[in-house]
DNA sequence: TGCACGATGAAC
DNA sequence: TTCATCGTGCAC
């Protein structure tokens, strides 16, 4: 399997978002590889978006969100979890999609229903916040076969303070997939 | 230097 | 509905 190219996620956040869904996460930790078909995604547009996290501008945690596309933006949640995002648009552009749930598919060994879930199971750490996924080892990219689904939009989750930003259809996920977070 | 608050998940 | 748990951002 080979990564995605650059040009993949330096595109409008939301195609981006919609056209993750069906890809390959794939993990190689210790000579294992762990992969997981991503079935739920969320955009979080940039600076104006008040529910991303670089609505409160550029500091050392969101710097990677500010940096070019393709790469990993991993931060801690709730002093517990840790949660993926791609980074996606051209470099300055401080947007990014957020991975909620992953359908296992290789050597995943607890659940993959939720964005700190998939972490844990996937051996996905904020020590790996700005990591390029154009490299081996982690990255992300097409099935071995093409399939067809429906693409269901929500609302996100868990951010009712970012006023009319959280009424927004930026969730996206696979129809009736099983592994999708939150029914 | 202190403090309120999460892009969560599990238990009650 | 409550709680675990701690880095981040901003107030003081």
């Amino acid at each position: 399997m080979k990564p995605l190219p650059r040009k993949f996620y330096d595109r409008d956040t939301q195609i981006v978002a919609k056209e993750l869904l069906g890809k390959y996460l794939v993990h190689r930790v210790k000579g294992e590889e762990r992969i997981g078909r991503i079935v739920e995604t969320e955009a979080y547009l940039g600076p104006h978006d008040l529910a991303a996290h670089s609505a409160k501008g550029r500091t050392r945690r969101t710097e990677v969100m500010f940096g070019p596309p393709g790469h990993a933006y991993v931060y801690l949640i709730y002093g517990m979890y840790d949660c993926m995002n791609v980074v996606t648009e051209e470099d300055g552009h401080a947007s990014a999609v957020l991975i909620r749930a992953l359908e296992p598919m290789k050597n995943i060994s607890s659940s993959t229903k939720g964005p700190g879930l998939l972490c844990r199971a996937m051996g996905i750490t904020r020590a790996m916040s700005g990591h390029d996924l154009l490299s081996d080892g982690f990255f992300i990219a097409d099935p071995p076969e093409k399939e067809s689904f429906t693409i269901v939009k929500r609302p996100r989750v868990g951010v009712d303070y970012a006023q009319h930003w959280a009424k927004r259809l930026l969730r996206f996920y696979i129809r009736e997939n099983p592994y999708v977070s939150k029914k």
